[in-house]
DNA sequence: CGTGCTTTTGAATAGTATCAAGGCCGGTGG
DNA sequence: CCACCGGCCTTGATACTATTCAAAAGCACG
């Protein structure tokens, strides 16, 4: 529990709460609302806990894993500021998925009967989250279909493009903010390390990015998404 | 365009509409609500056509597809009876999957004027709709789990059981209705039809399972559901 | 400068897709 | 009723892709 900010002072525009529920709403929801910080590495809540309520990031990064078989980890969805998180289990008992911060992120919280009281009061607010849920819905689709049929190599750079999306990197050099390690791109490609590193230095073989240890500059952004334009559909 | 079942007479009690919209919007409801019939291997719609609206199964069964890599059929879901068509879409501009009736369908449609409409006049409609999204996104994610991380048998195993679940099978003879062909279940799996055969033929001789043809008998859905048991995860 | 971790690469192994051939139905027409 | 045909199912051989294990190299940090 660190310094709150209000939601009526809220600058985060890309806040539903912010966007969708009346001010009398978010007043209600101020009352209940607390703002977290989480260092790097820290659980902002773990697969397999009951489900409490919802998070909307207000400043940081993370990413959204799940267990897999022997307990390999495996990230479902990365997050930044602005987006939501544990929404898949509101609804269920528990939540399907763990979230951890990938660097010191700043998330708000909203327990479960807040958010019923702002859903019947503002149904603006129910159905723009009905539309979010239908929105992740494609989304969560159209990786289904590239996990199933790309080949490794172009799973690695569908990673590698989901997550400058997400994270952005340096116009001038292509370095990619925040450096993820070889085991988080495999985790996000559903794979292990040393193919990363495999596909990673064929990559470079190709010349559309250079690595410095664990550090990944993209030289050639457009070419790495001609690679798996193949598997481009609409959203 | 065939014999209208009116909503406020309508007996499918699994329908959304009825349960959670007050009657005068039941009505309204009626007025642009449409119910057609679609013959075996008709397309309700088609991937890439533009969103008109939401479908109803009323009776029936249905696969919903997407193109995959070289227009390789990739089957997304099942549904009968009461499940709902075409959400997935809602929202966005083109349908991002197709469906295709297994067998004489009948279905319910509603064109996204109507629904506007009703979730404007029914927030409890859109809640629910939320909840179904918050749910389908589970279930996706469950699906994201097991494709990636499973072997070709148990995605086979797998898929048998979505299907047992979702159309039901004899609970004499195990003979699992509306012989699906292994092309079918290869799409379901992800695979080809050639090592569905394979993983079946496996599954002969652990006794699970006896085939006649195209027919497949399940002997021992218990066994079935022990081979992938790892992959259970609470939904 | 070690020390420990991550990355990279090679080699062996396992798993999967593809191709081809043969067999088994299921339907059609003589 | 039976013979034929076409399509689907099954299975083997082969090529390819991915995983695993092991070892060496590189980097980060004290």
């Amino acid at each position: 529990m660190i310094h709150q900010v209000k939601c009526l002072e809220c600058k985060n525009t890309k806040c539903s709460i912010q966007r969708y529920c009346s001010e009398i709403s978010t007043q209600v929801a101020e009352l209940s609302k607390s703002q977290s910080l989480y260092k790097t590495g820290q659980y902002i809540f773990t697969e397999g806990s009951p489900v409490r309520g919802i998070y909307f990031i207000y400043k940081g990064k993370v990413k959204v894993v799940t267990a897999g078989i022997q307990n390999r980890e495996q990230i479902v969805r990365l997050a930044s500021e602005g987006h939501i998180l544990g929404h898949r289990g509101y609804g269920g008992e528990i939540y399907p998925i763990g979230a951890v911060a990938l660097q010191d992120t700043t998330v708000c919280f909203m327990d479960n009967a807040t958010l019923k009281e702002l859903f019947d009061k503002n149904p603006n607010f129910t159905y723009a989250m009905m539309m979010f849920y239908s929105q992740e819905l494609r989304k969560v689709e159209k990786r289904i279909k590239y996990v199933s049929q790309m080949t490794v190599s172009e799973r690695v750079v569908e990673s590698l493009l989901y997550y400058i999306n997400t994270f952005g990197y340096e116009k001038g050099s292509g370095l990619m903010n925040l450096g993820l390690p070889r085991k988080d791109i495999s985790a996000l490609a559903g794979t292990n390390a040393d193919q990363v590193s495999r596909a990673l230095s064929e990559l470079k073989r190709m010349g559309v990015l250079e690595t410095k240890g664990k550090r990944i500059y993209i030289l050639n952004p457009e070419k790495l998404r001609e690679i798996v334009s193949d598997f481009d559909i609409a959203l």
